[in-house]
DNA sequence: GCCTAGGTCCCGTCA
DNA sequence: TGACGGGGCCTAGGC
């Protein structure tokens, strides 16, 4: 694959580059001295100072510090990026509609620019999710109560959508919310919502459970739970009963050519 | 600012540079043809494909694909980053604990490396958050309700924090709940979460008020506000109000040198 | 360190 | 298209 790079180029140049780069559906970065202006769902502005901008052929724009997961800045895809000169700046603009919202990146100095054909598988399987969760629960209903029984999931109700609805041994009617991590006090009054909603179903009187599956739940959500008259079963995530050496094992002691 | 770039550099030549980033602090990016693994809260592969990879000095690593504005796969800042020559093919792993995740970027070949020393302003003062529609509840009680007194703010809760606690016109208790943005069920149930925490804190009887201010809210959500009792008051955004066109002035109609 | 909730959340899925 | 909830959410603020 080709890669086309300018050091240090000319605002003209970056231009150029830039307009190429889109047209070819390129990927860019931009490493530069710039300010940021955000308008739209809110609004921020930022400063002079060096930094990385990251442009994508699906409308994505992201500026990033030299800290943090998060761009302190972005345009989410379907965007259209633009560019121009003005006052001496090359200015990067990426706007969208629905909500209007608009990126301004003024480059008072570009240092470096590369574009690439990114390209290649995009998504991954990712294991270990709520999805695998709802499986092990299907697969081994008594995990969630002895004599339980699904009957749906994703089951609608006037508060949304449960993840798994069945019968315990009795035949009363369960709601079962699942969680793949810890939870707070949300996820009860998540499943509050639930059983409330289908109580409002059912024939008066008829008593409706609600189970939180989860690894663990925090103090507070056990007071809620409890005073709710609901219940949690913990279940370990699915990745950690998986043998999870298989990276370990590429991993040889001893490397040899290593840095960092 | 000055910055280093390799175009299609040899493994070693790679690692070399690497590792001078690394000492110097510069934030990195990587353009070329890669494998991606991922262990840790949960895991998972990507294959082949040609991707960016940008390494920050606070140990932030991110591989996008040319699609996107989450990272296809990631490693939050903390984590370690090492390189490594092995079978043949440039090696990124980033590692971090509690938890403990493995990121490992396996590259076939590297196209184009460019290191920068990312500086200046991180933060920016974004404008229109929940915390700016809190400032302006207090600043016009009315609002909420005719007659409505704010006495406290992220007052404590058995259920969690109350953005805004106050008394109505009767003295009755009310309990606000914030949101910058129109809202669904969830909202709903937090500020039932928090009604029902503060009506177990009063003499019996006593009743508790809940209003829920928002831009809007989804159907489904006004039903239940109705079921639980519940007031919604729309306010609309802060962003909205203010004149808003402040980027709009600075983009003259007639742009020269422009492209995109 | 954990807990709690906000976020320009993003994102997939389904009505 | 909007709505709804999950996410390796991330991030800030308390305690």
């Amino acid at each position: 694959m080709s890669v086309v790079s300018l050091h240090e180029p000319s605002h003209r140049e970056t231009l150029w580059e830039l307009e190429a780069a889109f047209a070819r559906g390129d990927t860019v970065s931009v490493f530069g001295e710039c300010t940021v202006e955000y308008d739209g769902r809110a609004a921020s502005s930022l400063g002079p100072g060096a930094r990385l901008l990251v442009l994508k052929p699906d409308g994505t724009a992201l500026v990033h510090t030299d800290e943090g997961r998060t761009p302190v800045n972005w345009q989410p895809p379907g965007s259209e990026h633009r560019a121009a000169v003005r006052d001496g700046r090359l200015r990067v603009r990426s706007t969208r509609t629905n909500p209007s919202e608009t990126l301004n990146v003024r480059f008072s100095a570009v240092d470096h620019l590369a574009a690439y054909a990114v390209t290649g598988g995009r998504s991954v399987d990712v294991v270990g999710s709520e999805a695998d969760l709802k499986a092990r629960i299907l697969e081994e209903p008594s995990l969630v109560a002895d004599g339980f029984e699904p009957q749906a999931t994703e089951r609608e109700t006037d508060a949304g959508p449960v993840d798994v609805f069945g019968v315990d041994a009795d035949g009363h009617p369960v709601v079962v919310e699942l969680k793949r991590r810890r939870v707070g006090p949300d996820a009860v009054g998540q499943l509050a919502r639930y059983v409330s909603a289908v109580e409002r179903e059912e024939p008066d009187g008829t008593p409706v459970g609600g189970v939180l599956v989860a690894p663990s739940v925090t103090d507070r959500a056990a007071e809620l739970l409890a005073e709710e008259g609901l219940d949690h079963v913990a279940v370990d995530r699915l990745v950690a009963e998986t043998d999870g050496t298989e990276l370990e094992e590429t991993d040889v002691v001893g490397d040899d050519d290593t840095v960092g």
